[in-house]
DNA sequence: CTGAAAGCGCTTACAG
DNA sequence: CTGAAAGCGCTTACAG
């Protein structure tokens, strides 16, 4: 009992008294000077973190306002980093949590290296990062977890380690939905145009795309396969592409609703009708597919709910609580517009 | 010389020898107790403000790192916004300064009275303010003015008061090349779906429009001059009431383009075709404005652009500079697409 | 209201 | 390397 009693944060002093040395000492180790002999450093440090003491200048840096989590982007401009940034905001409003912003341009978030990176982050009280649609290195990560940073990955555009907290969509299922639905309508070519070639959630909706093909027994033919950037321009090079084909696919499934635009762009342009020539099936469920004329049918992922969850993991990671996975997944759901139909009769 | 040499950092004891007054005075006054007399706090205030004394409390939250901006939005999710906040970002990312993001839903940005809230951003050390097509009370922005935390807005959806410092687009002449161009389309019968009646923005494209049907001599209809909120369902909405009335207009000019889009969702719901039977111009020149179908003929502004102005003039006023203006004003440029053409011939 | 005194948490300079 | 002593910047409790 009387050992929990006193529970006020510890004072230099009690470190003093409990590892039987003088103040001074314990004040050295704890500003790293270097004139203390490394057994009584090590005595005081497995005291000073078993006590959890942090020094003046380790307060003044603890911030002292609400939670801030930083969140990061790739590049800024898109509908769907719209949407989730949306849900992260008003989690946090609800959370009194408050976010800082930051884009990457395709390189590490911050400046220096990552070890710098991640001691500013540290230095400047962030509670923990959201890393969203980026690609980030093995030791950018490991900077992190070194300091206890939370991290969470939404459709992290490389392969993330498999102990890293993630949250994403069914995207598997999303793409079996999209190709089923392609296939029920009579579809037998259909193409994949397709984000970046690595990215886990690219992966997912290629192999859901692959399931559904399969299990009908419809081949797959590779150059109907084309892998790119999450970009309206990858739509509309990509439908040049595939109309050079020998044998024209009769429906494309886009695994993003800007790459989907694209398409129509391109389609538009060279007068192919869609869905009467050509059907479409987009990803991500954002306004773009609902605007889009004719209108997307479009795999609808739960965005802004995806940025609420991102925050609610960073969140109960911070504070210490365990997380029930390390990986939430929500529900796609296939919203049928006005972009396909049946394949026209030859 | 003797006077200028010692420039370390006052302490609480060089105030009070300054001042004339015992230390735990001047402890009490700089803590903001209550048991001082009126005189002595004034006194001891007037030596604090001078010498630059600042409190352990306020070193700690006199932020350590780089400047932190805050940006309010009054709602986040728009193309709008999307742009804004991208020019933003990028000169943030330029100026080593951090942007932290928050969305007032129309209400009031933070929690509690108005001093409350700039006492907060003043604690949590930000650098200034960036205020994005918000509102806004006279309250608030005292709280904010007395504790010279600089603000900037841009297009708020009230008057703002004359002394404020502000980004916006020459939105009086994009409203008049606007409307001139439907005028050399050979439009007579020209509407206005407008945003909210209160803001500066939308006042001057209104006069900018009404400007150019006045300079030709066309007569002004009250019956096609709606205002309203700038969003889609607004220009739904707006649509359908100027189609009740007697006369119909050949050409809307919008306010903006989320509200242009709305009026082309309408539009193809009615049959009514654009350009041929209608035309239409919108305001802003997002890329909903390119991908829209047909292409909308748009007023565009340098939102990036301003976005980035809007950041170097918060950060001049934070560093203590003169502002060369107190009202930053980016051309406009109207760009024409496929929703114009000459009116039918009845 | 004011301030002398005591005290807190920490650091510095230095004798051993 | 260690720690007793002095000291710094500030706050608290309380006598007047």
């Amino acid at each position: 009992m009387a050992a929990t009693e006193a529970r006020a944060k510890p004072t230099l002093a009690d470190i003093a008294r409990i590892t039987g040395v003088s103040a001074p000492t314990v004040s050295k180790v704890v500003n790293g000077r270097h004139d203390v002999a490394p057994e009584t450093r090590a005595k005081v440090l497995a005291v000073l973190e078993q006590t959890g003491y942090s020094s003046p200048v380790q307060r003044r840096s603890a911030s002292p306002g609400p939670d801030m989590v930083e969140v990061v982007f790739d590049a800024f401009t898109s509908a769907y980093n719209t949407d989730v940034l949306t849900g992260i905001l008003e989690s946090a409003a609800v959370q009194g949590v408050e976010i800082v912003l930051s884009v990457t341009g395709g390189g590490q978030p911050g400046a220096g290296s990552p070890e710098r990176r991640a001691q500013r982050l540290l230095d400047e009280g962030r509670a923990g990062l959201i890393v969203v649609t980026s690609a980030f290195s093995e030791p950018q990560l490991s900077a992190f977890r070194r300091r206890k940073i939370p991290v969470v990955v939404i459709d992290p555009l490389n392969p993330p380690p498999p102990d890293l907290v993630s949250v994403g969509a069914t995207n598997w299922a999303g793409g079996k939905a999209a190709a089923e639905h392609l296939l029920d309508l009579g579809h037998r070519r259909i193409a994949y145009l397709g984000g970046p070639e690595d990215a886990e959630c690219n992966q997912a909706r290629l192999h859901g795309y692959l399931s559904a093909l399969m299990s009908r027994g419809v081949p797959v033919e590779q150059d109907w396969i084309v892998h790119g950037q999450f970009r309206t321009e990858h739509g509309v090079e990509g439908l040049r592409e595939l109309l050079k084909r020998k044998e024209r696919p009769t429906a494309i499934f886009a695994a993003s609703d800007s790459i989907a635009v694209g398409v129509l762009r391109e389609a538009r342009r060279q007068g192919v009708r869609v869905p009467d020539e050509l059907s479409l099936v987009g990803f991500d469920g954002t306004a773009q597919a609902e605007d889009a004329v004719p209108a997307l049918t479009s795999v609808s992922q739960p965005l802004q709910e995806m940025g609420r969850a991102a925050l609610r993991a960073v969140l109960r990671q911070a504070r210490g609580e365990e997380l029930d996975s390390h990986r939430v997944e929500l529900a796609t759901q296939l919203v049928v517009r006005e972009s396909t139909s049946a394949p026209p009769t030859p």
